[in-house]
DNA sequence: GGCGAGATCTTTGTATACAGAAACCCTGTT
DNA sequence: AACAGGGTTTCTGTATACAAAGATCTCGCC
């Protein structure tokens, strides 16, 4: 019936901020991230610009640009819809990511300043506490925002730039491919490690961690390819667009 | 006075095509990396429209791709710009492409056909000869035919797609910054390696053959950073657009 | 001569209209 | 009951109109 983000829409009109292409980027973004939006999902033009209140111009740019991050399909004369990345590119991804995040990790190693360093901290810190009241939202942002500030920080932008695609895309198949039981993606040990390399400024140990950390992560998802798990014929079957 | 593309969009209509967003990516694309249309080219999206003989919705489309490709600048209500890397981010560029091209290459070693390989072969040896005859842009022209099929046969299409992307940044900067006196960016030994390597199927001495011939491809430019040889001042200031 | 304010022109941002393609539904037939 | 066909609906592709932001030019002043 109603739309995932009346609320947001409000707050930012009510802020004066008027609705930009970015702002559905970012929404959009953010609710295929979470899954409120599941692969196959239909995304009309006309439909997103009514919930968004603006017109196809600005959802048309938004949608290209959300094509362009691998996060929706847009064939021709054919609706958008919400990608449904396989298997097999899922563990491709994964092994872009270890490339390059393992890189900029070694770049990193020892070139962060002591505020920095506390910042990533305190995420690794908040993330624990998050695991241990359970709270598996807040420390999915947490995890985020620790892999999303070394992107933000690499001496190389070029790659950090890469590296922050490359996070959307594996968060997206983490939520996708998640093992049916399995409650978190938490791996206790891994962050703070990390953390401990990037102070001391080991580089090659650097790497090596957020390697097996990027390979433990992957272990966990159900990537068992005898059975197809996403059924691409029942997802794209279905009519469900972005209001239910 | 007339524009670039005058005969390609000839061509194109009378084969019965009509000119999409892609086709003026594909140009604008070309004509970037063959100097053309050198760094800082303003680009107003109804000149583009009258030369290619579209609307503007077509030209913001593939304007936004170009974008998404880090070939155009656009900035809000300002009109779109070829991009001018800096020598930074130029530097940058090489290092993340060594990166990812080791690996793709160190991933293909021993895994290609008999077919490809012979095409390749092929490649190099066509490269060679045009060096010879002193024809410089089919030289290149074979180049990156070499390496475009490197990226396209990645058995990672992640990693194969990014290097598509690096591959065309590079060149960009290459022919933005090659020693002014230089007729020619070739390296006589380096193909012919590669070649051997991803033949006998030695995946470290292919990645080492590519980091090593991408070092000494950056070495071959001008990026001394003491005096900007890319004057944003002197690009930006005046008035050429895209006809003349 | 240099510099700033205002008018003018250029260019983008957004909405909207219309044509054509694809999906859907309903009906009639086997 | 399954299926093919045609009409309807939905949705995208493209062009165009208007408003607003930026760039440029001119003129007057110091």
């Amino acid at each position: 019936m109603s739309s995932i983000w009346q609320e947001e829409i409000a707050a930012e009109t009510r802020a004066g901020g008027r609705i930009s292409d970015r702002f559905i980027v970012d929404k959009v973004r953010k609710a295929v991230l979470t899954q409120r939006l599941p692969p196959g999902t239909r995304l009309p033009e006309v439909a997103l610009g009514d919930i968004f209140g603006v017109s196809r111009s600005v959802v048309r740019k938004a949608l290209t640009r959300l094509a362009a991050d691998y996060v929706v399909t847009q064939q021709p004369n054919q609706v958008a819809r919400v990608r449904a990345p396989s298997i097999e590119e899922t563990r491709e991804t994964f092994a872009a990511r270890r490339l390059v995040e393992g890189e900029v990790a070694a770049l990193l190693a020892g070139r962060l300043d002591e505020t920095q360093l506390a910042t990533i901290a305190s995420l690794v810190e908040r993330e624990a506490e998050a695991h241990a009241c359970g709270d598996e939202p807040a420390r999915i942002e947490h995890s985020l925002a620790i892999h999303h500030l070394m992107a933000e920080h690499s001496p190389n932008r070029v790659l950090g730039a890469m590296l922050t695609d490359l996070i959307l895309r594996t968060s997206i198949v983490i939520a996708l491919y998640k093992r049916a039981g399995l409650a978190s993606c938490y791996l206790t040990e891994d962050h703070p490690a990390l953390l401990a390399h990037l102070r001391t400024g080991d580089s090659e140990a650097a790497r090596r961690c957020i390697h097996d950390h990027l390979q433990a992560l992957e272990n966990l998802l159900d990537l068992s390819s005898r059975e197809t798990r996403i059924d691409l014929m029942a997802i794209l079957g279905q009519r469900e667009g972005v209001t239910e």
